[in-house]
DNA sequence: TTGAAAGCGCTAACAG
DNA sequence: CTGTTAGCGCTTTCAA
């Protein structure tokens, strides 16, 4: 089989434990008896056993990272990708592994969270949604087990979760305002999934925007749609079919405008000049629409990079108060909005 | 601390080495003693630590996913999200996990597939690209460790790896063949990185078809980029330059391709009436572009679903003979290609 | 500064 | 059909 750490003891002249003080780098071995060591693990090529290490010390250096659930097509949304590539960078950076969901289904998702936590197969785990009343973010509160979410809890009250997320009411609030101070008066609100909680946020800003302007939010200016491509088409389709049309509107997401640019364009309807769309997200095709979107950048990659950092931390620093980080935002002005025209 | 085997078989009554069994379903163990312990394990909330597990029976049940280097925007490319999708629907079902990759440069993935390998952290690894003269993938062959890649090996005498990949050879030529048909004769080709042996086979693909025809390949009409959407637009712009314009080009990847239309576009240069397109992959957004464009449906999940499918076969019997699984595709086409005017 | 020995939680002969 | 025992490869007291 391969070489272990007897093999390099036994080459080295030393006892097994030894070895394993020399690989945690111990100070109280001397630097002779290092060299000597180092050297043999160079020669036989030895790797430590994972599975041994994590087993004697508890520890194994490694993230779980859960995904919505993979069935539906959100899940080619390139924010994954993105958020995944920040993890990646800080867990790299501090010698951490990753280990994804592969569940389809919230059941299998959760079943698997469950082994993960209880088998000992990762430290930690980060959340990549934040949906309302989640199963498996209950459960990991009540396991105590540290985790952080990419997103936030939906009950406010509970301030003992660690979480990264924007200020999505805030982003919604501005765009809406923005869209405001252009002129426009009828302003749409084509959200995600409404169990998200970011979808809870984003109308919340919305309509806060709306009523300060002395404007009452009209329930049919405001749509809701699961599916990324066909929901954004769906959304324009009810929406266009009022009497009384949109100036303009707000997109939960990037991927979605595409969906909705699409079905505009079909219909003969112009951007900007006969609606407006901002949207939000600013994934890397997000600027090579046609006309390129104006959209709000979240910063999807600090979103990652910061969520492994927190989550870290709590894992060496178990006893440490719960972080709520706020990755800013940023609006990007591109070419789909426009003074309302009249 | 946690719940261990021993625990439930003091509950249960037998010894830890039933429980064992009775978790491995074994057929040697009586119906009455495997509901006595499994009641026991639901009791108690018994999860099997899964480092103890994998020491001693040498078998982790996680397969190694390895991305190309994630420091480029290349990882955006709604590509990886669903191949994952399709490794993880085959993992999933047959109770495998997934560990990825996290190193930004061919160095630190080289150093990562190592302590993946000897520290015996996964069963099996999947290559995510394929590059010429891939120093990982001569490592995984040397070490004799079960792997496949996306894509195929560089050099062709190599039987000896498993592999699953499109015939994108034959794709590339067929869609030639038919922007030849639609009368075009000056045909531009967009290639990826030519270290990656996809783009080489699109390239030859091309030629092959052009020189089937009679004509002679042009060195100014074939171009290749590394970064997806700048890449795309200079693509344009080097193309437009010539005094001699292409009437169609063929591009390596349909987010390119968006790079390509934006340039086209602010070039105002119209799709498809001055210039026909055809591209590969076929993403989820494909549809969505403007106008929707014409690709080629590589089909991505099938193509993870597979290679998880072989490598797990491979780990299971290491002596059956190399695999090579081609995935079939298929040219979708909507509306950026169009019979040559004039 | 180093070695001996026990143990992490599980599996796998080998007995019976 | 089930129990006993000896590891898997590493870390970590405890002694020296």
């Amino acid at each position: 089989m391969s070489i272990t750490i007897k093999d390099v003891a036994r080459v080295a002249n030393v006892a097994p434990s030894t070895v394993s003080r020399v690989i945690a780098n111990s100070p109280r071995i001397s630097d002779r008896t290092k060299e000597k060591v180092r050297e043999a693990m160079k020669d036989l090529g030895y790797h430590p056993n994972f599975n041994a290490r994590s087993l004697a010390n508890k520890t194994t250096k490694t993230l779980g990272v859960i995904m919505p659930n993979s069935a539906n097509k959100t899940f080619q949304n390139p924010f994954f990708p993105e958020v995944i590539r920040g993890i990646s960078s800080k867990a790299h950076q501090l010698e951490y592994g990753l280990y994804l969901s592969t569940g389809q289904t919230e059941v299998e998702i959760f079943q698997e969270v469950q082994d993960m936590v209880q088998g000992r197969r990762v430290d930690g785990i980060i959340l990549l949604y934040s949906r309302v009343n989640d199963k498996v973010m209950a459960y990991l509160n009540e396991q105590d087990f540290p985790f952080t979410v990419i997103g936030r809890p939906s009950d406010e009250t509970n301030r003992e979760i660690t979480y990264v997320n924007n200020d999505n009411y805030k982003a919604a609030k501005t765009v809406t305002e923005y869209l405001l101070l252009l002129g426009h008066k009828r302003i749409a609100f084509i959200g995600g999934n409404l169990d998200f909680v970011v979808t809870v946020d984003h109308m919340e800003g919305y309509k806060t925007a709306l009523i300060n302007t002395g404007i009452e939010p009209r329930e049919d200016y405001i749509v809701f749609h699961e599916e990324l491509q066909e929901g954004g088409q769906e959304a324009v389709i009810d929406l266009m079919s009022l009497s009384e049309r949109p100036t303009a509107m707000i997109v939960a997401d990037d991927i979605m405008t595409f969906g909705v640019m699409r079905m505009l364009s079909e219909m003969e309807i112009s951007v900007p000049n006969d609606i407006s769309i901002i949207s939000f997200n600013n994934v890397m095709i997000s600027e090579l629409s046609h006309p390129p979107m104006t959209t709000v950048d979240i910063n999807i990659f600090g979103l990652g990079y910061e969520a492994a950092n927190c989550l870290i931390e709590k894992i060496i620093h178990p006893e440490i108060e719960p972080k709520h980080v706020i990755i800013p935002h940023k609006m990007i002005k591109r070419q789909t909005c426009q003074r309302v025209s009249k």
